[in-house]
This record gives C-alpha cells, sequence and structure tokens, in this order.
DNA sequence: AATAGTATAGCAAACGATTTCTAATTCACA
DNA sequence: TGTGAATTAGAAATCGTTTGCTATACTATT
C-alpha cells in the first residue's frame, strides 16, 4: 500500500540508500551480488523510480515538447508518429500540445512545457509572429533547443524543416496552365500561419499571368468545414474559375463533400487540384492530382534534427534548415479546358 | 541566464521563500501588497514554476496518461482531441502514449506512466488478456484510476466506456441479409484486441444462418495494409461471398484501394459494409453504408469519467461502464441481390 | 610486514517547491 | 493600557533521487 522508495528497499536489506541508487541505475561501485540482490528485491516490492524526484535531482527529464495546431487530422498525427518512431526507443516520452492554431493556446502550452522541463520543443507554430519573443526566450534563456517543422515564426533563429510551398503552388499553378486553365482559384489555409501565407502568396504571384478574381480566393481556415463553407460561397459566384487549388488535406475533405452535397462534378465542372495527398485522394472518384509532403518523413527528419541538437549543446551557432520539395502527382481530378 | 527559482526571487525581495511561493500560489498569508510585489517581480524576472519540484513535493503533477494504439490514425486521434477538450482548460496535460498493439510496449509504456505519477490514466489497451495483471497492479497497489475505452482487458475491474460491437455487427448483418445477402465475409480487427474479438465473434455467431466460408473470413490486422492485403487474398478466391464487413476505418480504406486496384466494382461486384464512419466515406463513389461510432463523443465521456474517479476517490465500488451504441447510416455500398 | 592501491558502501548535501510550526507584529476592544 | 485574536512572515522539514566525499576492508606490491 505504501509508497516503494529506494529507502524501503535499503531498509529491507539493511543497505543505504545511495547503495540502491547505483545498484538500479547501473552506476559503478556495487558488487555484483549486493547489486543482483537489490534489483531483484527491488522487482520483487514493485519498484517504480519516481521521475519528477529523479528529474528535479538531474535537471532531465526525458521529455520532448511537441507544440501542433491539431491532434486530429491526418498531416500532424503522421507527423508525430514519425517523431514517435525515433525517439521512443531512446527513452524519451512526448508531450503533445495542440495549440488550436491560437497564439494564447500556444504560450499557454509553451510556458507550460517550460514548467515541465522538457529537454527540447517541436514545433509548428500557430502564427508567423505572435510569440516571436516567447520562442526566443526559451531558445536563449532557458537553453531549450527548439526545431520547427512544417512551419516557422520569422526572426526566431533556429533550425526547421519546412516544405516548398511556393514551389508546391507552382507546380499546381503550371500543370492547370499547361491543361488551358487561366482562371483560377484558391480556397488557402488560415491566414497568419506560415503556410497559410506562404501557399497564398505563391498563387498570388500568378496574378499577371491568369485571372484570379478576389472572390476566388478564399480562406479555409485549414479545416473541413472551413473547406465545406469556402467552396460553397465560391461555387455560388455567377461567374467562377475553371479550376481550383485547395490548400491542404482537411479542406479539400470538405470541398469534396460541398461538392457532393451541391452536385458539382470535379472535373466536369470546375477541375480540382490540392495541397497534400492522403491514403484516399487516390480512392476518391475522381482520384485527386495533388503535391504530396511525405508526413512521416518530417517527423523522422525533425526529431533527428532535435536529437543531434540536444547532443550536441556546444555548437550553438549550427543551424540545419531542411526545405523538402513535393512530389506531384498527377490523376484525374483536372480536365483540359481551351484557354 | 541561471535558472530563477522562488529563491532568487525571494533574495531579490529580501523576503523569505515560502512567502514567495505563498504569494505566488494564491494562498492565504500574504498582505495585498507584497503579494503584488513578489507577483510583478517573478513576471519581470521570468519565473516559471519547476513542475518536477512541484510534483515531487505536491505529489500530484496534473498529467493524465493515455495509452492507445497508435497516434495517427482518424478514430483514435478524434478520441484524443475530445478528452484533450475537456481535460485541457482544468489544467491537465496529456501524455500520449502509442502502443503498437504490442502488449510488451504497452507494459514499458504503463510503468513508464507509473514513474511519471500521472493521476489517472486512459486505455485503449492492446490486448484483451496481456497485461491484466499489470493494470490491476495500477488501480490496486499504485491507487491509479483507470478508464478503458474502445476496448477493455478481461478481469480488470474498471470502468470503461464501450461501443456496442455485437449489436454494430448484427445491424450490419441484418441489413445486409434484407437486401438478400447470404453470403458474407468479412474482414476483422486484429485478433487478441477487444474490438477485433468482440467483432468477430459477433459475425460467426451467423454462421447458421448465412454462409461464411472460412477463406472469406480474414484479419486485416486493423490497418490499412492490413485491408489491402485481405480484400486482395479474399477477391482472388474463385469462390466469392456477395457481400463483405470490413471491421473498421483503417482497413475499409485499404479494401478501397485494393478494389480500385484491381478494378473490382463496388457494389456491383461486391457489396461492401463498414463498421466505422469517417469523413470520407460519405464523399466515396459509391459512399459507404456503415455504422458509426462517434469518436469525439467516447474521447469527451472517457475523460470526463476518469475526471469524476479523481475527485470522488472515496467510493472506491462505484463503475460507470458506458456502453455506446452505434448509429447505422445506409448509403449506396451494397446492392440487392436475390437470396 | 608495511604501505600503497582498489573495490565497496555509507553519509550527507543537494535539486526547487510546499507546508507546518512558530514568532512577531498589528489591531480591536474592554 | 493590557489582553487576546488575527494577520503576516520566517525557519525548517519534507518529497525521492543522485552524487561527491569519506571510511572501511581487502588485495597487491616491494
Amino acid at each position: 500500500m505504501n509508497k516503494i522508495t529506494l529507502k524501503v528497499i535499503a531498509e529491507k536489506l539493511g543497505v543505504s540508500v545511495s547503495t540502491v541508487s547505483r545498484a538500479l541505475t547501473g552506476k559503478p561501485g556495487v558488487s555484483k551480488e549486493l547489486r543482483d540482490k537489490i534489483i531483484a528485491t527491488a522487482k520483487k516490492l514493485g519498484y517504480y523510480p519516481d521521475a519528477t524526484a529523479t528529474g528535479l535531482r538531474r535537471g532531465k527529464t526525458m521529455t520532448i515538447g511537441v507544440l501542433l495546431p491539431e491532434l486530429s487530422g491526418d498531416f500532424f498525427s503522421q507527423i508525430v508518429t514519425g517523431m514517435e518512431k525515433v525517439l521512443f526507443h531512446l527513452g524519451y516520452r512526448l508531450m503533445l500540445c495542440p495549440t488550436d492554431d491560437d497564439p494564447e493556446k500556444e504560450a499557454a502550452q509553451i510556458k507550460m512545457l517550460i514548467s515541465q522541463k522538457v529537454e527540447g520543443i517541436l514545433s509548428a507554430p500557430a502564427d508567423m509572429k505572435a510569440n516571436r519573443s516567447l520562442y526566443s526566450q526559451v531558445i536563449n534563456d532557458m537553453g531549450i533547443p527548439i526545431v520547427f517543422f512544417d512551419r516557422l515564426v520569422e526572426g526566431v533563429d533556429t533550425d526547421y524543416v519546412l516544405t516548398d510551398n511556393e514551389d508546391g503552388i507552382r507546380q499546381l499553378v503550371d500543370y492547370l496552365m499547361s491543361k488551358g486553365h487561366r482562371r483560377i482559384g484558391m480556397i488557402h489555409p488560415l491566414k497568419g500561419t506560415f503556410t497559410g501565407e506562404a501557399r497564398l502568396r505563391a498563387f498570388l504571384e500568378y496574378k499577371d499571368r491568369i485571372e484570379i478574381k478576389e472572390e476566388w480566393v478564399k480562406d479555409g481556415k485549414s479545416s473541413e468545414v472551413g473547406g465545406y463553407e469556402a467552396f460553397k460561397s465560391l461555387i455560388r459566384e455567377k461567374d467562377k474559375p475553371t479550376a481550383l487549388i485547395v490548400g491542404n488535406n482537411l479542406m479539400t475533405l470538405g470541398v469534396l463533400k460541398a461538392a457532393r452535397d451541391l452536385s458539382v462534378k470535379i472535373p466536369d465542372d470546375i477541375s480540382l487540384v490540392s495541397f497534400d495527398d492522403a491514403y484516399w485522394n487516390e480512392i476518391f472518384d475522381p482520384p485527386i492530382t495533388c503535391v504530396a509532403q511525405d508526413p512521416h518523413q518530417i517527423g523522422l527528419i525533425t526529431a533527428t534534427i532535435l536529437l543531434d541538437k540536444m547532443k550536441n549543446k556546444r555548437e550553438k551557432g549550427k543551424r540545419t534548415n531542411v526545405v523538402l520539395k513535393v512530389r506531384f502527382i498527377e490523376r484525374s481530378s483536372v480536365k483540359k479546358v481551351k484557354g
């Protein structure tokens, strides 16, 4: 009933607490026989080390904080799975902290992670600017290494793993243009997020070469519902684009649902391409043409970079900045039109 | 550069550590002015309470452990999102622990959670029996409250939130029978898991009323690949069933992908129903008929029950056992056949 | 046989917060 | 103006580990 501590084991065996500690942590200074006996009784009594005590004493917690917009959603949960693959067998645990893309919640989570004495932070920040000084404080004052993934905070000098959003958008627009499209709309991810801004900006750079009406560009809020609503209002315009770029995974689901509900045929009524692939994109009718990221890979890389940072604390100046290319996947959601 | 502790603040203001502690934790015994001054300098200096110290001293960590098969996948990540909704604003943090449906990894995670001194555990156990004694030890010896969700460990006496798997399967089979099907196959979730066993068992109870060939029943391992492989081998049989039940979300994706790859038409070549709904089920062509759970709701309920257990520690005997009904959703993935 | 050297194990001081107990001060009221 | 209660603040113990220092016993070396 009472908690089993080192002291309990020590008293049971008539040895000192420090000896028990050394025996169980594999430190030298304990004879083989005594060590075995200690390990045996520790197991028999059901001893579990107290992580708060260890963490307090050692100053290390073996915990990595992960900041991300949401726990659900294919993209981020694939990333997290990748991270876990790298970190688990090294003994690290993840503390996943959804921000709901709300900078205030993000700030609260960051402070919580500081309190928890995490050894590192992996973050897909909610906003491009909002928590800049807090992030910098974490890195400089607290000395906690941070690696950004998928997104960035401007002006925070640290490592990151991003996707070449501009290139991805260009591949999509160029493809649409090659199919004859000159009137193109976009449902972009949430304004203020790094990806939202980047993808929108890259798209708008085409404004001289193609027709982009203001009503064809909507904020899909990075979510299914957002995509659903955006498509509904976009498709209601009398003057419609011939093709539509949807800025991420979840919004594509919303768009397709809306298209179904409104009996809008793809690609006959409107062509569609998506940023991000997903397992189901290939199964849809029509299968969705898209540029694909590899979220699992993003997770692996990000975690690996963090590990490296944590190991080589000395080389403060070193920065590993990765920009991944997307992979274009042509399927059947775009039809040819006459320019 | 140096860590800001209560001591630092105390020395700066020429007061004692205990006063600073009382001021910052809102405890009585500090005058208004001094308290304000302390709070102000704490903020100015950038003080963050040390969770390991607090946890050690108080014996509480405000952390809830969550054991689940995987971090990705729509079903469980929706559940977790629901849990987080309930727990976050009460100040609890989640420690998500994927088990990969591997009892050994599950055991390791449980032990880790004990060490972390979590205040409660929410678990969708990997195996129906494997870690029975460990779970019981957690509940009885450690006094850590546990609520199972989606799955159960036999013989562990605690609260749970389950789905009526038997009823769900019955609704699916009955529906198929009402459409004239008498030769039915099943791709069931991973053997050994609670849901895998329950859904398979419920299906096999029909063996006298319908034809169920052994080759029509496959373990889809609860995953996309598993479903994909299972369908491929099942559909290769010369003597095929006229309808197929797919035992969860992810496997349905795999099955549909396989069907596409093999040009198997649904429902013309084979009818299909699924246990679990998902956003994309409605978008597919054909839309998938299924019985739906509400994972978000499962998360909310499970977390709420745990909170209740943590609050009323006294009523040890009390058990809240919820069995949720599924919702049948008819869409177009089943065709009528002649008995 | 004396001494240096090496395992082995104990003592006690941290780590940073909370909390009990106690002391000092203020205040009220008779 | 004195007594008791209330208020405010400090000292010190405590939570469970880790770890530097010390002490003992035993082996090896000359």
